[in-house]
DNA sequence: ATTACACCAGACTGGTCTGTCTACGGTGTG
DNA sequence: CACACCGTAGACAGACCAGTCTGGTGTAAT
């Protein structure tokens, strides 16, 4: 009972959330296979039982790293909803935001598709949480075209799909700046066809 | 000198192809990083020994992984040049092929994006793999767009690639038959533009 | 002061990984 | 036959991995 108490007040010491953010970085930036629970546990100035106490294992962090990632975006859509009147000033928002991401320093990709490259199995875990992110992104994209009246906002949520992942794949590991032009470009003609 | 006559007389065992087979499905189905050499050595029926005379390391292995797929893919534009007659009916052989791969069965995204994914490191042989096929594939692309009359080839391509790369990803990871239809409306769009 | 808890320090297990090594059998050629 | 090369068979080293366990310190509330 106590511990329930204590735990409600403290739902996250600075140990856990050290061990997160350490994570998030070393995962996002070199990969969630290549990196070991030891170099995050050293990063983190912390101890192997502390770690241990509050992730069960390196595939449960895992899964806590991508369910962060999408808590963000979900954060953002939220901040947009309430700061943009229409859905076309939301979709911009999306927009510019993903155009902005490819282009920043330390761009290294889509957390979410480079964590699902190293997991193959659609019923682990993370390819759950990648699947969970992903089709909440494609409903609400799909649901700001059709706030717009696109005839086929599905189809048009597709044609975003395709030029985000594709910009965020070319820009990791080929012409960032390529790909940022190329993105604008193909969502300016998916918005264009919104119109009519 | 004998040695290397008889390695010129005989340049690929068939030891050596079936490891390459092996590693190349182990390596695509279920990524670089996950499969073991072990793995590949006991299913491609050969020892140790025998694995590490033909590939030196399992690194050096992936990278011939890579250049066979690539070679793959530059035999087959090859092929797309003496079969077909303009640059429009070469960029469309080639749309025809990566619409068809991403809705086939066994589909797991491009292996180049895939392999890139565990190696973060740019200077990595791996990633050096990547980076020449990308841009040979890039290059050849924009010639197509260029014997095609193109005002702005390089831009045409770069919006090439950004509905391929998206396809894969997408397709790998969510929806194929959504990202198989986008991506023919994506380069509907582009080869659209071209004709003006 | 006692209790409770967060955290530190690090040894240790058992498994897997890449890569090397020795020893032996088969086969075709000069 | 002798030689060179193909390949088999598997032990072995050394590193790294995830995960467990024991024991101790600091701190804040009761």
């Amino acid at each position: 009972m106590t511990t329930l108490t204590v735990d409600a007040v403290r739902p996250a010491t600075h140990a856990k959330l050290r061990i997160l953010a350490t994570a998030d970085r070393l995962f996002y930036t070199e990969g969630v296979h290549t990196v070991g629970v030891d170099r995050i546990i050293s990063e983190s100035k912390v101890t192997k039982a502390t770690f241990y106490k509050y992730y069960r294992s390196k595939d449960a962090l895992i899964v806590v790293y991508l369910q962060s990632r999408d808590r963000l975006a979900r954060d953002f859509l939220a901040s947009l909803d309430s700061h943009c009147d229409t859905p076309e000033q939301r979709l911009r928002g999306v927009v510019n935001e993903i155009s902005a991401q490819v282009i920043r320093g330390g761009f290294h990709g889509c957390p979410f598709i480079n964590a699902a490259a190293q997991f193959t199995d659609p019923a682990h875990p993370v390819r759950q949480a990648v699947s969970a992110h992903r089709d909440w992104y494609g409903r609400s994209i799909e649901d700001m075209f059709r706030g717009m009246g696109h005839a086929r906002p599905g189809d048009a949520a597709d044609d975003f799909f395709l030029a985000r992942d594709g910009a965020f794949a070319g820009a990791n590991l080929g012409d960032p700046i390529g790909a940022h032009t190329a993105l604008l470009r193909a969502i300016q003609r998916v918005l264009g066809e919104s119109g009519a």
